[in-house]
DNA sequence: GGTCTGTCATACTACGCAGTATTATGTGTT
DNA sequence: AACACATAATACTGCGTAGTATGACAGACC
């Protein structure tokens, strides 16, 4: 056995095809969904047939598994390291959504993916084994969000963000920040410039606010016309 | 044939099956999504067979389409009133979100289904027919959002919201109101004010934000600790 | 009380797809 | 050149499920 380890449960082979396989699998998840998605589909995407997903993967839901527990690694990678820098905990909370987003924009496919697991926690009968992998990777979703609530927490805390429910309000951060993959599509070629100001102006809204008023609760009419 | 005629485009049959239908399959399809979803769990969730449903519908996506549509009824005659109602654009638009999450608190089911379709719009390799009734439902939900546009703009114009992009802004508004599917789950005996509460608190956050300074754009530090 | 029509159940078929068994194709080793 | 092993394609099976065909049963109306 000659190939890197870095794999992460699969039989072995080489790690290049099964990143290939993973690729594969999340854009056929976000397109047709886990039930959707025929592991022809994914093969046809990877330029080859279901022999060479076999080989890598135990079944279609371990190729499942794979891609959320790579998704959430990503994610998580990349927006950790915003929310223990410096800076008041609204800034914090605001780099780390800006992270999330970009995350999200740059690795869309994947994000879906992860997506739709937080949501499948029962709803198919699974195998005991499936359901255990799952729920384990859920646990992980479950530290990464509250890793937001306690951003918020230090953020009411020192004055910068307003003091609502913060159990409420990470949660409604966080599935705001997720709601983006329901209209935000890939456009080839756009500047990643482009990119990220679309996410700040995001952030902006969901951090800020829409009204022009102070965002105190029950503020009432703005100046008429 | 002695049945009023209210339904919408159904073989014929007793409207109050038709009704049951529509509830079940807005539940399997919550569930298990679309492709997930069973006919035999639909005929289950009824208390009948398949009979039963293909006595009342063409197909399983038949329903669907029926489920989308009724679902699509329910949240525009719910929240329509408030948009040309009196006040500020704000005021409008804060009434409006709280009566979509309202709606979507209620009828939690049709709204997830509503929310599946108009992710479906290509998907699956759908018959014409089929594409030209979804795509058709399709509009419909359009000119429901357009309609938040357009309130957004107003308020923009009276001044009770900020001048930022305006489609971004209200499409931003909306996905973050129908996120709230991802965590909302309906508690059995849970008083209508307590629901009522929790949708004014996720539009306070919504609309004023969540930062303590006020929400202008490029705002930075509050007081430390 | 017969028959007609609307409403649903039962039993069956067809087919797509996950999973498996087997075979083919390199690539290095001696 | 012969073997061993990793990597993949091909061909097949079994099962679940959408859709269909037909039968059962009730009420209305004569």
């Amino acid at each position: 056995m000659s190939i890197s380890a870095q794999d992460t449960g699969a039989v072995g082979g080489t790690p290049e095809a099964r990143h290939r396989i993973l690729d594969a699998g999340a854009e056929a998840f976000m397109r047709r969904g886990f039930a959707g998605a025929t592991l022809d589909d994914i093969a046809d995407l990877v330029g080859a047939t279901k022999g060479l997903i076999y080989y890598h993967f135990r079944s279609k839901f371990d190729v499942f598994l794979a891609v959320y527990e790579e998704g959430m690694r990503r994610v998580r990678d990349r927006v950790e390291p915003h929310a223990a820098g410096g800076g008041s905990g609204r800034e914090r909370l605001a780099a780390m959504s800006r992270a999330h987003l970009l995350n999200l924009m740059t690795d869309l496919a994947y994000h879906h993916v992860v997506h739709q697991g937080v949501r499948a926690q029962d709803s198919a009968e699974l195998k005991i084994r499936q359901r255990d992998a799952l729920s384990a990777l859920n646990e992980l979703r479950r530290d990464y969000e509250r890793m937001f609530r306690r951003v918020v927490a230090e953020g009411m805390g020192d004055g910068s963000l307003r003091r609502v429910d913060g159990s409420l309000a990470a949660r409604t951060l966080l599935s705001n920040l997720n709601a983006v993959d329901m209209w935000y599509r890939k456009i080839e070629g756009q500047p990643a410039e482009e990119v990220a100001e679309l996410a700040d102006d995001v952030v902006d809204l969901l951090i800020g606010g829409l009204a022009a008023a102070p965002g105190v609760r029950g503020a009432q009419q703005a100046e008429g016309a």
